[in-house]
DNA sequence: GCTCCACGGGAAGGATAGGCTT
DNA sequence: AAGCCTATCCTTCCCGTGGAGC
């Protein structure tokens, strides 16, 4: 049934990419000067989440690095990573500069001094999410440094530069954009026809079930290959050599709710008492919700402390809150009809 | 227009953790 | 072993901004 396990894991990067071709090529040529020695401009890589920005970004900086052995690189998700400390860590863990640094409390300065010092093969640093940085000093720190080229990936540009000061924005605003789509439906199935080719017996899964799956994704390559996934661990168990229809349903709300009861896990027990009360009303606007949690606990943190965690709550899309002003209420998310 | 409410940035402070110095 | 240092993480307070509704 499974030949090949690894090609059906997020984070799995083929040999062959498809449908992003005038990415690959566009972000080729921007990273083009670094082997010739010169710094790179910084791409920005934004679009929906699953529209294959991190992939395109390791499929092109891994094929850049088999053209060319000088050329060092490192991938930080600033999601884990989103501190500065973490971040410019990671950086430099990916060079080897790091032996001496066990201590939690390194000044600061000293990574960036240690950056700066680099002296070997110029870098490629993808950034990652990096709109979850919260200390954007990083990029302005990291751009001065020729030796350094960044790849920036962010779902939205603008919540990206929010949060940003003149000083970071005006050297970015110069840089590279490349825009990404969601897959459209023959190209999720494609995209899912060449993993299953890759990781699956022949034959293990009709193009029927595969556009069922497709569908069920809308446009996001990341669930579509989770439902594979998860379809494919089903047949297995069922000591079935196929996938069937049958086994696609039911992965398809199961590998959505494997990704909601991680994120319910995650919460504590004071963000988990505001999800209960959204969940119970349904919809509710900010004054009540904040009475009703804190009739619910005990110690109940500041209406500012709340706003923080329902804040995190819509970025793992636990909550969705509607309206900016006094129009503001907070939801659950719907549900995408079971297919 | 004006008011009100809510949001969210920023600064400050406490808790905690681990390395370094004495 | 004790105390100091510097970091992160969390929370709170203060407050500017801005949209909605009157």
């Amino acid at each position: 049934m499974i030949e090949d396990a690894r090609v059906l894991r997020a984070g799995f990067v083929p040999r062959e990419v498809e449908h992003r071709d005038p990415e690959v090529n566009h972000l080729s040529s921007v990273l083009e000067p670094i082997t010739r020695g010169e710094p790179a401009d910084t791409a920005l890589l934004t679009g929906p989440s699953g529209a294959g920005k991190t992939c395109i970004a390791k499929f092109t900086v891994d094929r850049l690095r088999q053209r060319h052995l000088d050329v060092e690189y490192q991938y930080v998700n600033c999601w884990q990573n989103h501190s500065h400390y973490r971040a410019a860590y990671r950086v430099l863990e990916g060079l080897g500069r790091t032996v001496d640094i066990h201590r939690q409390s390194t000044p600061r300065d000293e990574l960036t001094e240690r950056l700066r010092d680099y002296a070997g093969s110029p870098v490629v640093v993808v950034l990652d999410e990096v709109d979850q940085l919260d200390d954007k000093r990083l990029l302005y720190d990291l751009h001065a440094m020729p030796q350094f080229s960044m790849v920036l990936i962010a779902n939205r540009e603008e919540e990206l530069f929010a949060g940003m000061d003149e000083r970071v924005t005006s050297r970015l605003t110069g840089g590279e954009r490349i825009r990404f789509d969601r897959y459209a439906l023959d190209e999720l199935v494609s995209i899912l026809e060449a993993r299953a080719r890759w990781g699956l017996e022949p034959d293990a899964i009709h193009r029927a079930e595969l556009e069922r799956i497709a569908d069920a994704a809308a446009g996001d390559a990341r669930v579509a290959i989770s439902v594979l996934r998860t379809a494919a661990r089903h047949a297995r168990d069922d000591g079935a050599d196929r996938i069937t229809e049958e086994n696609v349903s039911s992965a398809v709300p199961e590998a959505r709710a494997e990704v909601h009861r991680k994120s319910l896990d995650s919460l504590t027990s004071h963000q988990r008492a505001l999800y209960e009360v959204i969940e119970a009303r349904g919809e509710v606007e900010p004054a009540d919700l904040y009475a009703a949690y804190r009739e619910r606990v005990d110690d109940p943190k500041s209406d500012r402390t709340v706003r923080n965690y329902l804040q995190k709550m819509a970025q793992y899309d636990l909550v969705v809150a509607e309206g900016t002003s006094r129009d503001r209420v907070y939801r659950l998310p719907e549900r995408l009809a079971a297919v």
